[in-house]
DNA sequence: GCTCCAGATCGACAGCCATCTATATACGTA
DNA sequence: TACGTATATAGATGGCTGTCGATCTGGAGC
């Protein structure tokens, strides 16, 4: 992110109070936040959020079958959204037998929660 | 979310091995859910969560002629990104003569914050 | 009044997303 | 081997989203 740290008003503004405080933006930051969105646009679904929500209490492995009927979807439908869930490593998966069983990779989300109460 | 506490395995499963712990759901959680993920949602965007990324280290009130010139986008898509962060209560605005202030609302990314450290 | 400027809104459009049904894959059991 | 079961994938579709240029709104100053 190209900053441009001169800022300073060209407009015209009421009796010299300034238009408001320079503003400072590291360069640093994009790369960041992209890596923040995509956790948080990953959990910007009520059903993965509830999906999360119901991994992390069961702090472990819950197989697929019992996820499933939790919501009105189909089940193509709860593995799509555990299939994002899984790309932005939210979760992880593991098979044993015909069960998938997944789980919440605690890395990824405290990353996010550090920027949010930062 | 209706829940079904007697999720039982239905189906044959290998050597008495359970295909996993009971899943417990309650109701209260989906409308929590529907909050946490619209602020999730709104800040699933790179430009957005720069834009909260920036009011928050001016802690206060910055003008938009300010943020748009940070972005490599035009002015009524910053505006459009703010409306969005708008709506999902994450930043309120103020205006003041010519120009209008943002600045972030702490609560609503609080919610999050708090259930995603929990 | 008129003009200029900051910001919001409108309308259009391309790309993405949540959902479904249908099908494939992979494993266990008989 | 053949069959059933648990997930994943494919393809389709309607709706949402990010972006733009053009326009509207409302305040400041002349």
């Amino acid at each position: 992110m190209a900053v441009d740290l001169e800022l300073a008003p060209k407009h015209k503004r009421p009796a010299g109070e300034p238009c408001c405080e320079p503003v400072v933006y590291p360069d640093v930051e994009r790369l960041e936040a992209e890596r923040l969105a995509r956790v948080a646009k990953a959990l910007g679904d009520p059903i993965r959020l509830q999906l999360v929500d119901v991994l992390r209490k069961h702090a472990g492995k819950v197989c697929v079958c019992e996820l499933v009927p939790l919501f009105d979807l189909s089940q193509p439908t709860v593995s799509h959204h555990l299939k994002v869930l899984r790309e932005a490593g939210i979760v992880g998966s593991e098979r044993r037998g015909l069960w998938a069983y997944y789980y919440v990779n605690p890395d990824a989300v405290k990353e996010l929660s550090a920027w949010l109460s930062s």
